[in-house]
DNA sequence: GATACGCCATGACGCAGCGTCAGAGTCAAG
DNA sequence: CTTGACTCTGACGCTGCGTCATGGCGTATC
């Protein structure tokens, strides 16, 4: 029979804790002395451990005292949950990631005095979008989208989408259908459905085909990434989308 | 001048959010009517902007209220700071996906009942590791970490590495020392680090060496990632330290 | 026996970032 | 005048504890 302060000593967790999880029910202490100070054994000890693995992988307090408390329960299902839920937490990290880069790269301090960074030339992409694409309920999501954000904005997510060309020129002169190029156009259609518009399959085939069209597009992102990269994002695209 | 409802419909902020920075100070609207309505002016709409951006990268509201507020702040090493903050994320939560698969491959089902998964060979391991690099403070912070678990968590941490080592198996024809394998090596390192001892890049190239030595190391490795597997993993390794 | 010090208990408040009522005032339309 | 949509403020709830505040034990020291 242990006290607080040994439990807390041996695994890490606070005294505020076990007194935590005492009184929502998580963790009882196998018994109290006379005097009301709580004592655990070897089972409760066991208990402890169970909750601090799935604690330690995001389950909430309450999921863990089912998982344990119902010997019945599907713990492998609820793994598979989290693990996707965790990939999930995973991806929109990546694009953060993505979208702060290229803020900080287009320059922070022209966050506020927006000017500079070419603006003609996003304005070329859009008309060149718009007569691509026309009017499909994507672009019409975008413009959506776009006009509640302001240019700063804007300009931060289209270099953050360079950004990601800029990866891809890297890798240009490897396997199109290769992981890391495939795990690049993931990214990308990632990317694109968080910030600007739903981006299925088909919807970013149709971007690989006007990336490789020869016109600005392919201009600017073989800019970006290297003389033929706007070729290899569309292959990597292509096999993406298996086609 | 636009009223909450309007505002909210905007930018998709819901009403009591806007109420709410308004109470602690982040935006306040540019003005109210006779009856106390909140309104909107364009500036207030431009700073709610820029509230957002920074919200979606995960700045807390003070910064926030900070970084807006004082037109000297360093934005860029504010960014820079919230990107490494990002990315130290995105591979805590790595390495619970890790752990999580190795859990699940285990079976679930055992995890209570523990038994099976031949943990003589565990045994056989640990005293090789004990014989290969002793008493070094490594060992002995594993030796605290590991007693501190159940047998059903350090076999799931064993699982899962044994995942990281299956990965690098289906790429062991490639190059050591090209991104995917170098990228594989940090995971590892990065997942003993956080679940079983610190992990220096000294430590790690001994960790390679083991592997490569012929013993039970490298033909456990090899069973799980083809054969081969170890000394690729060892050549990567090598060459992510440099050596 | 009194005191001092350390461990333990409960209970309340605080944190972030809002969601969700509750109760009440406002505004335009019918 | 009433209805219904919109707004206000204030208070409580959520997660997972940390951090007091206040007070009861336990043991060693004076």
């Amino acid at each position: 029979m242990r006290t607080v302060h040994e439990v807390s000593a041996m695994t890490g967790v606070s005294i505020r804790t076990l007194q935590y999880y005492d009184n929502i029910g998580l963790l009882h202490p196998a018994g109290h002395t006379e005097s009301g100070y709580r004592l655990y054994d070897d089972a409760s000890l066991e208990r402890l451990q169970q909750i601090l693995l799935f604690r330690e992988l995001e389950f909430p307090l309450k999921d863990i005292r089912e998982i344990i408390d119902s010997p019945d329960f599907d713990r492998g299902r609820a793994l598979e949950q989290q693990i996707a839920l965790l990939k999930l937490k995973k991806e929109h990290i990546e694009n953060l990631i993505d979208l702060a880069q290229g803020l900080k790269a287009m320059g922070v301090k022209h966050l506020m005095d927006f000017e500079p960074f070419d603006t003609s030339r996003m304005d070329e992409y859009a008309a060149q979008a718009k007569a691509s694409w026309g009017k499909t309920p994507e672009y019409r999501e975008y413009e959506e989208k776009a006009k509640g954000r302001t240019q700063a904005e804007n300009a931060a997510l289209h270099n953050a989408m360079m950004g990601i060309f800029a990866e891809m020129g890297e890798i240009r002169h490897e396997d199109p259908s290769g992981p890391q190029a495939q795990d690049l156009v993931r990214k990308l259609q990632a990317f694109i459905s968080e910030h600007l518009y739903t981006c299925s399959d088909d919807v970013l085939y149709g971007l690989g085909l006007m990336h490789a069209g020869g016109g600005d597009f392919t201009q600017g992102i073989d800019r970006c990434g290297g003389d033929g990269t706007a070729e290899f994002a569309y292959q990597a695209i292509r096999a993406y989308c298996g086609k």
